[in-house]
Parts: structure tokens; sequence; C-alpha cells
DNA sequence: ATACACGCCTGCTGGC
DNA sequence: TGCCAGCAGGCGTGTA
């Protein structure tokens, strides 16, 4: 379930299960799903043994649940908030759900029948009771860790987590300090993303899937925003004015709304929520998919074309690639 | 720093 | 029926 929408509805479920669980046990049925965990972190299930979970924090595709280990495994020197810049603060459980990953939340005498169950994790929650969470994956791209935490450069909360802070909030794992913040972060900077979008010479799609520039857009929204602004995704992004760049922006930001108040965008029971129900985004599609259908605003016949070994769906009439902006007619 | 090709995995679909 | 190419919502690395 890949794009921001759908791990936001991954978190929101798992959020009040997981917070304040400890956990009892943890199965890896199969540890190539554990490829992003770095062996220097020690055992991955010995790492979460015992742990306390605090949250559950999500930036662009990123999941993290901040954990408080059995046992103090760093001198109490200090205060939280004395720690340095750059001065590991914690350990949390990440998640990246790939292309098929699941997270679901079930009870412990739920059957363990899935074809493509990977990490079993159980859990003691001091007023739910007994939980197990299931990382299911079918293609392996997702991936589970225990990483530590760093603090942000901005200082400001690292990733959404609906209101809930603790002394993690302004800490990030450390695999996931390279994303940028997503278009639904408060923290986001909207001038500096319009000034590194402005200096990209590649296409506009490219650049709204970079997410080192701008976190949690894959193809199916970004296909969506660019048709809701009318522009086509090999225009350079160097080339599209401020204000339009805004326009972009603001149109990400209301599709991405909107399919998270949808429940996401599922095509099949591979993408769903905690509690394997699937969303219904999918039905409110413009763009993505649409290949062969009339344009929902100007009615021409809508068409795919190859992009970075995938595929780019939009309307030929209304999104196209325009001149580039010269002195001329900038000043025109 | 940015840009791009490629690899990582499994399973389904459509064409032959 | 069988086989195989092509396709799928993502990310990291290596190379210029």
């Amino acid at each position: 379930m890949p794009e921001l929408p759908e791990v936001e509805v991954v978190r929101s479920g798992l959020a009040p299960a997981v917070t304040g669980a400890i956990v009892t046990g943890v199965e890896v049925l199969d540890r190539r799903s554990l490829k992003r965990h770095d062996p220097a972190m020690g055992d991955f299930e010995s790492r979460l043994a015992g742990a306390r979970i605090a949250a559950a924090v999500r930036r662009g595709k990123f999941l993290w649940l901040p954990i408080e280990a059995a046992a103090p495994t760093r001198p109490a020197t200090g205060a939280v908030g004395a720690l340095g810049a750059h001065e590991p603060a914690g350990t949390a459980l990440v998640a990246h759900l790939g292309m098929s990953g699941q997270v679901l939340l079930r009870t412990p005498d739920h059957p363990g029948d899935d074809a493509h169950a990977r990490i079993r994790i159980h859990l003691e929650h001091p007023e739910h009771g007994e939980l197990r969470v299931d990382f299911v994956d079918q293609r392996i791209f997702g991936s589970m860790a225990v990483d530590r935490l760093i603090a942000t450069p901005d200082g400001a909360a690292a990733g959404y987590s609906a209101g809930v802070t603790g002394d993690w909030a302004g800490f990030v794992p450390s695999q996931v300090a390279h994303i940028a913040r997503d278009p639904l972060d408060p923290a986001f900077d909207v001038r500096a993303f319009l000034a590194a979008f402005g200096r990209r010479s590649s296409g506009v799609k490219r650049a709204l899937l970079d997410q080192g520039l701008v976190s949690g857009i894959g193809n199916i929204y970004a296909d969506e925003s660019l048709w809701a602004v009318r522009l086509h995704g090999e225009q350079p992004a160097s080339s599209v004015s401020p204000r339009r760049a805004r326009e972009l922006l603001e149109a990400v930001r209301q599709v991405l709304q909107k399919a998270l108040a949808e429940g996401g965008t599922s095509f099949d029971a591979q993408y769903v929520n905690v509690n394997g129900a699937s969303g219904y985004f999918a039905h409110s599609l413009n763009a993505y998919g649409q290949e062969g259908r009339p344009c929902p605003r100007c009615g021409t016949t809508m068409v795919r074309a190859p992009f970075m070994n995938r595929s780019s769906h939009f309307c030929p009439r209304c999104q196209r690639v325009s001149a580039p902006r010269t002195r001329a007619n900038v000043a025109g």
C-alpha cells in the first residue's frame, strides 16, 4: 500500500492499538524482510523483545514506532533535552511497505496462514490485552528494521503522529533522515520546495516522485495531481512558473487529503488497512488507470505512456508539454 | 549536487 | 494447455 494516504491509513489504525504496548515476542519468518536492518544495531528480535512502543509516526511513506528498551541501553547522563544535535536518542521500529506490504492487526489466535507473512510481532497492551501485528509482503520490496533515532535539523517534529508527542518527537530514524518532509507536514518548507523544484531540469513527474525533494507521492497520486492542474509529466520542472508550481503543490495536497478521507486507493485485496479492509479512492481516480476512457474534464481519450519502467496516465489534450519559459514569453 | 539505469522480488495477465 | 514477456502502487546503489 505504498503512497502517503495508504501508509497514513495504516499508521492511524495501528496507533491506538500499539501505543503503550510491550513487545512480548518477535517471529521473523523471512529474513529478507530485514534487509534494511543494520546488523550493527544488534539482533532484530532481541532489540525489540520487552520494548515498549511509544507512538506511531509517519513521514511520507515511512512509518516508525519509537521504542523504549526493556533495559537502559545508554547511560543516563543528562536529560533528553540536553542531547546534542547529532547524538542518538533511542531507537524505533521502522517499517516500509514497498510495493506490496501490509501491516495487519490481529488477535493472537488469528490463523497464521498468510502465504506471504514475513514478520509477526506479539504485543501486550495494558488496555487491549494481547495483540499481534503481522507484516505481510508478497514482493519483499518492503522491510522492517530497528534503527537509531537522530535529531531533525530543523528541530520540528520528525513526522505525523496525530498530536501524540514525547521525547522522541524531534527525532527521525537514520534511514529516513534523507527523506524530505511530505506536503501535509506542518513543517514542510514551501519556499525551499519551490526553489529546489525550479532548479530541476527533469520533468515535473520525476521531480514529484523524488522522495528527497518532497515525500509521500507515488505513481498514482503524481498522475492525479498533474491531471488536476493540466501539467504534462515531461514538462521540465525548471520551465514551470513558481505560481504554477505552487498550484501543483496545492493539487498534490488536495489529492492526498481526499484519498486519505476515502481510506486510500485499493485495486485488489493487496492494499488494505490494518483490518484488511480496502479504501475507496479508486472510484475517484481521474487519470491513473483511465487509459482508453474519456477525460472527465474534456472527453478526450486518456492515454498511457511508458515512464521510468512503468506508466504515466494523462489527457493528451489537457496536458501538453509547453514551450520553455523564455525571457520573451515571461515578459509577454 | 542532479540525472539516470539498474537491481531487488513475486505473481498475475495477455499474447502466441 | 503451456510458456514467456510484460506489468505492478518503491527505493537504494552506482555511475556519469
